[in-house]
DNA sequence: AATCATTGGATCAGTTGTAGACCATTGACT
DNA sequence: AGTCAATGGTCTACAACTGATCCAATGATT
């Protein structure tokens, strides 16, 4: 008779509402959702959001301001704004096979999405915001890179107007955050990765969908190599 | 100044604890992942490992029997035990963006999930589970397809040694299957269906990963066409 | 027939999280 | 200079959830 495999049945909830909602924050915060020197949504906004008690989402923005990811004014227009440099992160140990997952699921995920982006074709707005996003990226600080490269990531996503496949990739994205903060943020990498998003958003603006998976995939095999050369 | 946009945060949580754990019971019974007939875990071990208290697990197991997905026997060697078919649930109205949305995704993770098993190669035991589980598909009865057919969907993916991979398949899958309720389930798509599972089981046993992407996506297709139709 | 480990069933004190009201502060606007 | 609406700060009563203990039933094993 055959052994009877069941796969484990993953938590109902990983850790207390606080930590969720604490991982939540950082999380959008580092995926550009809420860019540096941005505003976070009023406290009884976010809360509501995150369907979570105002209390306890008090008590995850205290967190963040004592790691500094915000600063916090009082009365109206105050609010919490993003810190201009986001605070690094303590650096735990490169897994190799958590990195070949997180890596495997992103080559999937990411072309798809610039190929439906290309697909679709995007409005004029939306031509003009993606490509002023991918100027910003080229100009900013070292300092902002990381959040504004999630940034424009997720705008493609977004753009492939498949809203689990955006839920999918900011996933995915927010893990390899996660790597990428253990390795060095070297000049010639970002020239390189600027490069490539050129590529990326050009095909997408030409509505070739072949060639944005093409080159979003050259774009991600590229830090990939990066990744897995600090494995050893 | 360009218009601030901002997409929304998703909330942290959604329910209760009570409605969670619930509908994560629901989800792995639909998903095969308990085959009909099959016993639960403990609800010691059960509770344990959603990370919920035994209270809350049980008002859960207490509605499932309620709806008659499970029967439970007290005393040593008792436990929940599936039923042999599931009960059918209440028939929302499909949603043309909804279903776009998973069905886009679907035919992302899939084919892709086939391709990385093929490449990978299933070793002996598994290249015989692979098997023996499409041939229990071909053979069950009417009510117990749908399970069996996402157990079968689910060991691939796994197959893939990617499992975040495997854990996109099963969200989306579940997704799928809620729309598939809505759906009368046809003797000539079954076959049809059957006939299909073959082409990418052997392709994966064959390691031959071009052909095992290009019968799920074709397989895929076919269940995508009969679901749009259904949307007038 | 008796044993007993394992399972579901029941209860309760303690903790975590929520909802809402109210206060204190701020700065754009009049 | 004064107003006031919106924001962060504080407190409290309430509900949800936990975890721990104990009870009751069952059936394979001896």
């Amino acid at each position: 008779m055959r052994e009877q495999i069941r796969p484990t049945v993953p938590p109902v909830r990983v850790g207390n509402v606080f930590e969720e909602t604490m991982e939540r924050l950082v999380r959008s915060i580092r995926l550009g959702q809420f860019p540096p020197g941005s505003r976070l949504p009023s406290e009884r906004d976010l809360a509501e959001e995150l369907r979570v008690s105002r209390t306890t989402l008090r008590e995850a923005l205290a967190e963040l301001k004592a790691s500094s990811y915000v600063t916090v004014r009082r009365g109206r227009y105050g609010g919490s704004y993003v810190a201009d440099a986001l605070p690094h992160r303590p650096a735990a140990p490169l897994d190799a096979d958590e990195v070949s997952d997180i890596l495997t699921l992103r080559r999937i995920l990411e072309p798809a999405a610039a190929e439906l982006a290309a697909e679709r074709g995007p409005t004029g707005p939306q031509r003009e915001e993606l490509w002023s996003l991918h100027v910003e990226l080229t100009e900013c600080s070292v300092g902002q890179y990381r959040p504004l490269d999630s940034r424009l990531h997720l705008r493609i996503a977004e753009l492939s107007g498949t809203p689990s496949l955006l839920a999918a990739v900011a996933d995915t994205r927010a893990r390899v955050n996660s790597l990428l903060d253990r390795i060095p943020l070297l000049p010639t990498n970002l020239d390189h990765a600027n490069a490539q998003h050129t590529e990326v958003v050009v095909a997408i603006l030409d509505g070739d969908p072949a060639a944005a998976r093409a080159a979003m995939l050259d774009h991600l095999d590229g830090t990939a190599a990066l990744l897995r050369g600090f494995l050893g």
